[in-house]
DNA sequence: TTTTGAGTTGTTCGA
DNA sequence: GTCGAACAACTCAAA
């Protein structure tokens, strides 16, 4: 028997982790790692919720692993210089990962791989954020798919991979550690209204439970309207992995054959699965989307970036109701309603004129689910700046919007409740600025 | 190589 | 009030 160190990156659960799981049958004694990385909470889109999510399922975490007789290490710092200090701290053997599909992360695990290497200690990591990745969805000339529908079929053509059980860990020697930093040491704080919703594997578990046991069966009708509990709720555990995809859509295909009769509703809930894997291969096999246009051509936008609309974007002053709510949602809650981040990044594009990018931070900085592919492809699909975007003519007029989804004014009447009044008033006139926007368009 | 069908989520206009 | 067409071509995927 020897000893490995598993490093948990965005993967915080000890149930369905493909590489925790390796580690524990190929070592039996296992140490977690976690690292808060220098280069992530210098990054401007890094945010308070998410990491107050964050810190609560690594919490959760340490706590499970403890339970098992294993141990999280922590540090702060860069990766290479950690992690090899976390080696030679636990007389590891080797480490295990799970793989990471994002540019910054990509290339800090090569330097670390490259580093251990060197050591004679191995990286091993496993494809386990999602069911498919990049080099199993390609189509028959064996380039990856940039337009959805296909790429759905296809995903949904190929055999799925099964959850495996929280693994069996031998006790380790335990080490020194001090206690999880908490967030003002991490240099962020929280605003004083915000309601982050608790994080952790339990959680997450539990919430899975409880959509699949009634709303998932009426996914398709009701997850557009943000005043219901229609959506599963399931991004920010998706998003650091106190949940596996693998376990949603094994629990989430039970239920369905549970309740043939509203396949269509559960079917609904799993195309959502397969938009969060194909835009995670668009970044992996595209990874210029990160700073611009999925098309260099659409760079050339000439955006008017006001900075007064932007921060009357930002803080849910615009004047429309439902944008404005939307916003406040995303701001006191850390969390919007899928429907309404569509309302307000088309607004803010197609209403305001405002380079997309600026959008994408500013949810990025808010939002407890922050996913760079997932907030990166939704904001290009918004802004019609790729291929399989909105065509740019198709513009939300957000009054129409808040008619047929939020019909009663519930949604609204909760976080703008003053939308009645008559001072009330929207900063631009949606019927010129969609011409505009037309015109920006057309300009190209 | 060529051809054909299709492409998440809408809105507006005019009959 | 309802309904179909226009919006604008373009590129992707697959046969």
């Amino acid at each position: 028997m020897t000893t490995a160190l598993h490093w948990f990156r965005r993967d915080l659960r000890v149930a369905d982790n493909l590489g925790l799981h390796a580690a524990a049958r190929d070592h039996g004694k296992v140490y977690g790692f976690y690292l808060f990385e220098d280069r992530a909470l210098r990054d401007p889109a890094m945010g308070a919720p998410r990491l107050a999510f964050l810190l609560d399922s690594l919490d959760a975490l340490r706590r499970n692993l403890a339970e098992r007789g294993g141990q999280l290490l922590w540090s702060r710092g860069e990766a290479v210089e950690e992690l090899l200090r976390a080696v030679a701290l636990t007389g590891a053997r080797a480490v295990t990962c799970n793989f990471d599909g994002e540019p910054a992360g990509h290339a800090r695990d090569l330097l670390v791989r490259r580093a251990l290497q060197a050591q004679g200690i191995p990286l091993r990591a496993w494809k386990d954020d999602v069911l498919h990745d990049a080099r199993e969805v390609l189509k028959a000339d064996g380039t990856p798919y940039v337009v959805f529908t296909p790429y759905a079929k296809a995903w949904r053509a190929l055999p799925k991979p099964s959850p495996v059980p929280a693994p069996r860990l031998q006790p380790v020697p335990p080490l020194p550690q001090p206690p999880l930093p908490t967030l003002a040491e991490l240099g962020f704080r929280l605003e004083t209204e915000a309601e982050i919703p608790r994080g952790g594997e339990r959680t997450g578990r539990d919430r899975l439970g409880e959509f699949l046991s009634q709303p998932i069966h009426h996914y398709k009708d009701q997850r557009d309207f943000p005043a219901l509990d229609g959506t599963s709720r399931l991004s920010p555990h998706l998003a650091v992995g106190t949940l596996s995809p693998r376990t949603v859509y094994a629990q989430a295909v039970a239920a369905i054959e549970k309740k043939p009769q509203h396949r269509l509703q559960g079917e609904t809930f799993i195309t959502e699965l397969i938009w969060r894997e194909f835009y995670r291969q668009i970044l992996w096999k595209f990874p210029h989307v990160e700073h611009g246009a999925f098309k260099p051509a659409y760079a050339a936008l000439a955006w008017e970036n006001n900075p007064a609309h932007f921060e009357a974007w930002c803080q849910g002053r615009t004047g429309f109701p439902l944008v404005d709510a939307a916003m406040r949602q995303l701001n006191r809650t850390g969390w919007m309603h899928n429907r309404l981040r569509m309302i307000t990044a088309m607004f803010l594009t197609k209403d305001l004129l405002i380079d997309w990018q600026w959008g994408e931070r500013y949810f990025m900085q808010r939002l407890v689910d922050a996913d760079l592919a997932s907030n990166n492809g939704g904001w290009q699909w918004s802004a019609s700046t790729g291929t399989d975007a909105q065509p740019y003519f198709r513009i939300f007029n957000p009054n129409r919007q808040a008619e047929r989804y939020d019909p009663e004014g519930r949604f609204i009447e909760k976080y703008v409740p003053e939308a009645a009044s008559p001072s009330y008033r929207p900063i631009v006139e949606h019927d010129r600025q969609r011409l505009k926007a037309l015109a920006l368009f057309k300009r190209l």
